[in-house]
DNA sequence: TTGAAAGCGCTAACAA
DNA sequence: TTGTTAGCGCTTTCAA
């Protein structure tokens, strides 16, 4: 056997060192009610002779919450997550409680035993499960409350929401190429699933208005820098002169693909990305997209999350407007 | 009061329903001695009749063990740590292990409470702290055992560490660029209290051997894109003909700002890097770096700690060596 | 094989 | 103000 850490006292072992009863000793520690001066020196002095903390999970079993949350994600390798992982730590830790984090590793189908059985250890949950069928979504409302959702709305559930508006973003891009003269714009699409995909696919269908405002070319991609990279020569045969890609990975792994292939950004392509993740702006060049605010998300999500906890009624929609930082990747079209 | 959830229903209705006692359930549930066929299957019954499962905290109280283990990091901003932690998630979960994420924000002086607080929630601790003086740490560790330290060890404490082995990286990086006939080079710092910034430095210093191999030129810099930006300029006037970056980002931060100043890479100055996070094959020019296992990293740290878990004893410390991946960002120096 | 009962460590009515 | 008591939901000896 292994040593377990040093062996922990009891809330017992302090009440018998005090003098005192249980029940007092758990008032003092919790600060409640008032108990007499001399009497919660002696408690105190007791639990640092003993080195006495609360055994969390006791607490937990007796109050029935667990000053934790859960947060469920597909992928943490996703940068995207990455950043809602980190605005949500932050502020939940913020407010005492702990971050309980779950990966579905993108399989849809544990994703729902995943989520109801992070939830059972934690006092809520946020969820961020772009592909999970709106059904079984509604279906497992129920299990799951406290809950917030990110990137993904659930009409008349009540379950608030936190999402990009990722039309408006596209919108923003879409405008900005137009004005550059662009009128041949490749879609590197992001994973069919995606809602975040379908979302941004179905905003470029409308805009191109069956190709009366631009023509718009679908290339199907994915999600990640490698992504980019391979569709390169596909995108440099499209005889698009701009691209729009599903986030700024397959931006960047396009703008790499076309570099090696020898044709110039924005010289001959201009390119933009979607999220602004930390290294767009140092690309070369630097990327123009759309920026989301990711870090707000997070603490936006643990915002809701505490007003449904504390039992307070909350907003329930609310979309993001990504910012549109224009860089060197996009430029006039050449004629 | 807000809706928690549908009530869920506990060991005692379903012993009720089946008729059974709770210790039956128990055993049912837990697959434990062998339990008549038809009782076992009446308690099932029940159990799915009232859509019963037990509850993890209670479990975790009467165990004394949670199915929980905890990450520390100082920041989860850097991409070495999202990397642990997806390793650690994963390998974790396949062996049906929670992960708790807490971050210190870099605020060292909260390590501390925020470990021992992690850890009492826990059943053991991966603890990624860079910066905490070692005299703290070694005090620490009675409390968070079973504990597993990254990049970091403690010599004689017994406690499994995994760390880089960022001397031979380093190692590998001056050879490359000496044999490119480099004399100059600059070490663009990372942040003065990490280890592995330290780690780094001096395994340059003892390379540089006062000067008699190559003139070792010191930037004071940080970990991230912005600040190895910043310091292109001072770079580009320092005469160094290659850099070594604290790490990847820091590298095509500084990669990005040369080429802002018109200094070609490698043609003027050659640039390398440490880490090889996702996007460094895409730079322009792709980085040459030392790639460190990451994803091993966690994966390996849950298997320390599962050892411990179990009882078992353990090797106890772990070097991961670099592997040097020469890319397009150096070259032969510009006589 | 099954059940009764005690216990994990804490909190919170209720009485005194 | 303090203590007594019951209870949170589960596991596990110990007897039967």
């Amino acid at each position: 056997m292994v040593e377990q850490g040093r062996s922990t006292a009891t809330i017992t072992r302090v009440a018998e060192a005090a003098g005192v009863s249980r029940a007092t000793v758990s008032r003092v520690m919790n600060g409640h009610s008032t108990v007499a001066p001399e009497l919660a020196e002696r408690v105190l002095a007791a639990a640092r002779a003993l080195d006495y903390a609360p055994s969390p999970v006791a607490r937990s079993l007796a109050l029935g919450r667990t000053a934790t949350i859960a947060l469920i994600v597909p992928d943490l390798s996703n940068p995207m997550f990455q950043d809602v992982l980190r605005g949500l730590s932050l502020a939940a830790g913020a407010d005492g409680h702990r971050l309980l984090i779950a990966e579905s590793n993108e399989h849809v189908e544990d994703e729902e035993v995943l989520a109801i059985e992070a939830r059972r250890r934690c006092d809520g949950v946020v969820l961020a499960s772009p592909r999970l069928p709106t059904a079984d979504l509604e279906r497992l409302v129920p299990q799951l409350t406290p809950l917030v959702l990110i990137n993904r709305k659930l009409p008349g559930s009540g379950v608030p929401s936190l999402s990009v508006d990722h039309a408006a973003g596209i919108g923003d891009l879409v405008a900005h190429l137009l004005s550059l003269g662009h009128r041949r714009i490749a879609y590197l699409a992001g994973p069919p699933a995606s809602t975040s995909n379908r979302d941004r696919l179905d905003a470029l269908l409308r805009l191109s208005d069956h190709g009366r405002e631009f023509e718009l070319i679908q290339v199907p991609c994915g999600a990640m820098f490698d992504n980019g990279h391979d569709v390169a020569g596909e995108v440099a045969g499209s005889g698009a002169t701009a691209v729009v890609a599903y986030n700024d990975m397959v931006a960047f792994g396009a703008l790499s693909g076309l570099h090696e292939l020898g044709v110039s950004v924005p010289g001959q392509i201009s390119i933009t990305g979607f999220d602004d993740i930390p290294f767009a702006r140092f690309t070369t060049p630097p990327l123009t997209t759309a920026a989301v605010p990711k870090n707000t998300l997070g603490k936006q999500a643990w915002e809701q999350l505490r007003n449904q906890l504390d039992g307070r009624r909350t907003k329930h929609e609310a979309d993001f407007r990504p910012r549109l930082l224009v860089r060197g990747s996009t430029g006039r079209v050449s004629s």
